[in-house]
DNA sequence: CCTCAAACGTTATGTTATTACATCAAGCGC
DNA sequence: GCGCTTGATGTAATAACATAACGTTTGAGG
C-alpha cells in the first residue's frame, strides 16, 4: 500500500512515527514502564507501516538488527505493546498493529481492507456502543471487545469503480 | 460448563441439537448444498457443546469415528459451515461454535466467559450498528464484520459474587 | 557488595492452518 | 454405456503462529 496513507487519508507518515515514537516515550516514562530498544524498535516497525505485521515479520525485522532471532524476542515486544495500549493485535490476521491513538483510553475498531491490506483504526462511541448495550440486556460484564470489519477501504473501491 | 445452558440460560439441549440438525439439513437442501456425514457430524459436533471448540478438538472427535484423520478433513468440514452459516469462527479463541440462530441474516456478536467458556451468541441490530456508522462515515464498505467480547457471564458473576 | 526483579536470549515444543496431490462418486451430454 | 467434469474426500508434508522452560544479564535499592 501506499505508506502515506492513515485512515485511508493521505499524511506526513514520517512525521507521525517520530510523533508517536516520542508520544510513547513520555508515557513510558510517566508510567514507570521501561521502552527498551527491542520494544521501541518493535513499536517503530509496526508504525512504519498503516497494515498489520505478523509477530514473525517483526521478528525478521528485529533480528536483522542484531536482537534475538527467536521467537519469544518479537511475541513478548508485542506483549509489552499491547498490553500498555501501543499496539493492538487484530485477531482476524494474527497480526500487530501501532495505536493510531495512544494515550486515550480506547475500544478500538478496526478496518481491514482486504484488497490493499491497509488497516485503520477507528474511534468507537463507547456510551451507545453495540456491545454494551448487549452487554446490559444480558448481564455479561465484559473485559475487552474485539471489533474488526473487513471489506473495501475507499481508495480501492474508487480504483475498481473505473 | 453445564451442557444445558445457552446465552446463559437454561434450555432443553438434545432437542436444540436435533432440531438445528433438522433444520440444516432443510437448509441445505433448499440451497442444493451436499450436508455430507463429515460435515453433518461436524455440526453435531458443534452443536453438543455451547464453547468453541478448535479444529483439532473436531478432528479428533471425527478421526475416532472413522473420518479422515488429517487436518484438511475438520478445516474443510468447518469451512463448509462457517461459509454457510451454519456455524461462526470465533477469532479470538482460534475456535468454532454452531451457529444458534441459523437462517436468519446476521452479524453476529459474541460473549465469551474467560471463566467457564461458554460462548453466547447475541443478534445484533445492523441498523444503527457501531460498524456500519463507521463506515458511513469513512467510506469503507464492510463485507464481513467480527464483533467478540471477553468478560465474566452473568452465572459467574453471581458465583464470584457469594 | 548483595539481593531481587525485570528484561533478554536460546532451545525446544506445542498449536493452528494450508498446500499439493491422489482417489472416488454423482451428474450429464452424447 | 462411455467419457467428461465437478465436488467431496483422503493423505502426506509443510507452513505459520505461539508458548514453556531455563539460564544470563542488568539495574535499582538495601
Amino acid at each position: 500500500m501506499d505508506p502515506n496513507t492513515v485512515g485511508f487519508a493521505k499524511h506526513d507518515h514520517d512525521h507521525c512515527i517520530s510523533d508517536a515514537i516520542t508520544a510513547a516515550d513520555r508515557m513510558c516514562r510517566d508510567a514507570g514502564l521501561q521502552l527498551t530498544p527491542v520494544r521501541k524498535r518493535a513499536l517503530s516497525i509496526l508504525l512504519e507501516e498503516h497494515r498489520a505485521l505478523g509477530a514473525y515479520d517483526v521478528l525478521a525485522r528485529l533480528s536483522e538488527e542484531g536482537f534475538g532471532a527467536q521467537p519469544p524476542v518479537a511475541y513478548r515486544a508485542l506483549d509489552f505493546l499491547t498490553k500498555h495500549g501501543l499496539a493492538h493485535k487484530i485477531e482476524r490476521l494474527n497480526a500487530f498493529i501501532a495505536c493510531a491513538h495512544p494515550n486515550e483510553l480506547h475500544t478500538p475498531a478496526f478496518l481491514i481492507c482486504t484488497t490493499c491490506h491497509a488497516v485503520a483504526e477507528a474511534e468507537t462511541d463507547p456510551s451507545h456502543s453495540l456491545l454494551s448495550q448487549i452487554a446490559e440486556t444480558t448481564g455479561f460484564t465484559i473485559a475487552r471487545a474485539v471489533l474488526e470489519a473487513e471489506g473495501t477501504c475507499p481508495n480501492c473501491r474508487k480504483k475498481a469503480d473505473k
